[in-house]
DNA sequence: ATGTCATGTTATCAGTGTAAACATGGTTTG
DNA sequence: CAAACCATGTTTACACTGATAACATGACAT
């Protein structure tokens, strides 16, 4: 005990010595740095310090500090087809549903920057070791069917797949540029720009 | 003499005890680090062993390290400045150089991605105290003029805002996408897109 | 009761950014 | 010319990080 914490050091001495469940309280720990920090500001020490846990602990759930961001990474993407299904219920034809997706893309963005982060831009530098199938693999899906479903049926397999890199250029620069506060973050504008847009 | 320098411990013991120009050594292996790795991976003591210096005589020059990297941003907003120039010098008409400048911003985002990155998403989270032009502010200006240049003169100022803000986030998510991995880094797919793009 | 094994802990290491105190030597002034 | 000054670099130290290895605990099966 050499009680150099500087926290109370708070043992969870409530009768169990393992946890009961660390993996989720770690993950949930994360999701909360995510809310008020960026992704490389994220420590695995404070996590296991908030969560009341060694630091070292960790280990015992992730093999890396990548595993476990990767993980937070999964529930982001869920969160985010959430949003998706969310948006598209919402719209009356499927030309609609695409951009109210498109809106709800960028939203998405503002509102969970870090997580955004952290699931779109390799702010993991070794985290895609082979697998790593992210959980953008949903929401992305999702899109790139609506968008499908709206074009005409003749069109060919490279004009959709241009037309669908169009599209997530464009929500994908305005979000970036909102986070990184290249262009002010107004939820109006991005409307403004998506309403405007081809399509 | 400590000597627990890992590498051959080279002192500028050439006659000067200060190093001449250290400011601009620093920089000049900044960017030599940067074209190899990552921005948050770059190191104030491996850039000082590098130069040959002692860590923490960086901060005779730079007060921060976020200060060194914002020098670092700054030579790269003239370099991209300098290959918006080439891209319009090699266009016919006006619409010609701004799609010229489109396919230049994302061209040079592939080719120097750390550079990039570190002008344009905030790598440096408490970089930007009150001024801090960054030097994006001239390629910016160059595009803004290009593009007003070629809508119709009787277009609001809102509809010009409006179809600068798609463009610039059209190239800018092009281009993050193809450097975070989401799509492949392919010049050529860079073409098609703009070139099918609105305007 | 006795092993086994997942889970958590302590000790330790290498690496980072940064601050404080000190050293050096060119430049300016008496 | 000597002395003070001051920009520049060095040493030392601290707090923090991610990560590994060796050890402790306790639940559960035989």
């Amino acid at each position: 005990m050499t009680s150099d914490d500087n926290t109370v050091n708070i043992k969870p001495r409530d009768g169990r010595y393992h946890h009961g469940d660390l993996r989720s309280a770690l993950i949930e720990e994360g999701l909360a740095q995510l809310d008020v920090k960026p992704p490389d500001a994220v420590s695995l020490r404070e996590i296991a310090r908030n969560v009341g846990v060694s630091a070292t602990a960790v280990y015992r759930h992730f093999p890396d500090k990548a595993a476990l961001l990767n993980a937070l990474c999964g529930v982001g993407g869920e969160r985010l087809a959430e949003a998706f299904r969310e948006a598209m219920s919402g719209a009356d034809d499927q030309r609609g549903a695409f951009k109210a997706m498109g809106r709800a893309y960028v939203k998405f963005a503002l509102r969970n920057p870090s997580v955004f982060r952290l699931m779109m831009t390799q702010s993991r530098p070794k985290g895609d070791r082979e697998k790593d199938p992210c959980a953008t693999d949903e929401p992305f899906g999702m899109l790139s069917d609506t968008l499908n479903a709206l074009m005409p049926p003749d069109a060919s397999k490279t004009a959709r797949k241009i037309k669908r890199l169009q599209a997530w250029s464009m929500v994908h620069g305005l979000a970036m540029l909102m986070l990184d506060g290249q262009v002010p973050p107004d939820e109006a504008l991005v409307d403004q720009v998506i309403v405007a847009s081809f399509l």
